[in-house]
DNA sequence: AATTGAAATGCAACAGGATTGCAAATTTAC
DNA sequence: GTAAATTTGCAATCCTGTTGCATTTCAATT
């Protein structure tokens, strides 16, 4: 992995806050994906739209990709190095109904969808429901 | 397809009240996906809630499946005759990003996902995003 | 037809998450 | 050092989903 989470927001040209710092650092050290309450009780003390907003900002430079996984709370997981934010990268994500964790499933990968005549596809959202290997 | 609303709740042993012969019938209507939102504005002045467990009931029922297109407000859509609601008849959906409309993807049928050792599949909701037919 | 019990409805209130406006603080550029 | 731009914190709000409770409706039974 790339250095501290400073360097890496210079990298993609973001001022590397001290809150982003904070934010990013969670979110590195997190192997599932984490929603945004989860972010704000890890900090402690901080200000939910700003950690919403550091959020955003995350997502326009690919840092991080948002997951719906139906919880009615978004989730949030690093990209992968490398990663642009394109068809290529789309990956499914697996939520444990028993614990509720997100987890990436970088390995399966989203193809291009046979979609009905003139329809056009610009990205995905797959969540797959069951049990994980922790919970049984 | 069946006859009126009132055989077809009858046929699934469900009351077929007025309520739930008018949400039936909107439902039957609509070629797309709808939300509680837009079932209520389509009805005038009725409660939500008896709408929101109306919706619940048609659910247990297998006679409409919901979807989490990622707006936030969840979507309804009639099931095909014959669904049982289970594996065999889950099915992709597209968003249109343009218009807002979601679509069953009926013949986009989700296959069982090869998952990592120890994961055990339930359910899936897969979304797929872009511009429909009508929008281009 | 009246009584009773169960189911359905309407109303109100609330919960949780996402999001915005605005002023204060911080940073950056000149 | 000052002005402009960015970021932050606070408060408020929106939207959707959901529940408690009293009332109404319906169905079965006497």
């Amino acid at each position: 992995m790339l250095g501290s989470a400073a360097e890496l927001l210079e990298q993609k040209n973001i001022k590397p806050t001290a809150m982003r710092q904070l934010v990013l650092d969670i979110l590195r050290n997190n192997p599932q994906a984490i929603s945004l309450l989860e972010i704000e009780q890890q900090l402690g003390h901080v200000d939910r739209s700003t950690v919403f907003r550091t959020l955003k900002t995350f997502q326009e430079n690919c840092i991080i990709h948002k997951i719906d996984d139906g919880t009615g709370a978004t989730k949030f997981a690093l990209c992968s190095e490398g990663c642009s934010c394109n068809l290529g990268d789309l990956h499914a994500h697996f939520y444990c109904t028993k614990c509720g964790q997100t987890t990436c499933l970088k390995d399966h990968l989203i193809e291009q969808p046979v979609l009905p005549e003139g329809f056009n596809f610009e990205s995905a959202n797959y969540v797959i429901k069951g049990i994980c290997a922790d919970c049984r």
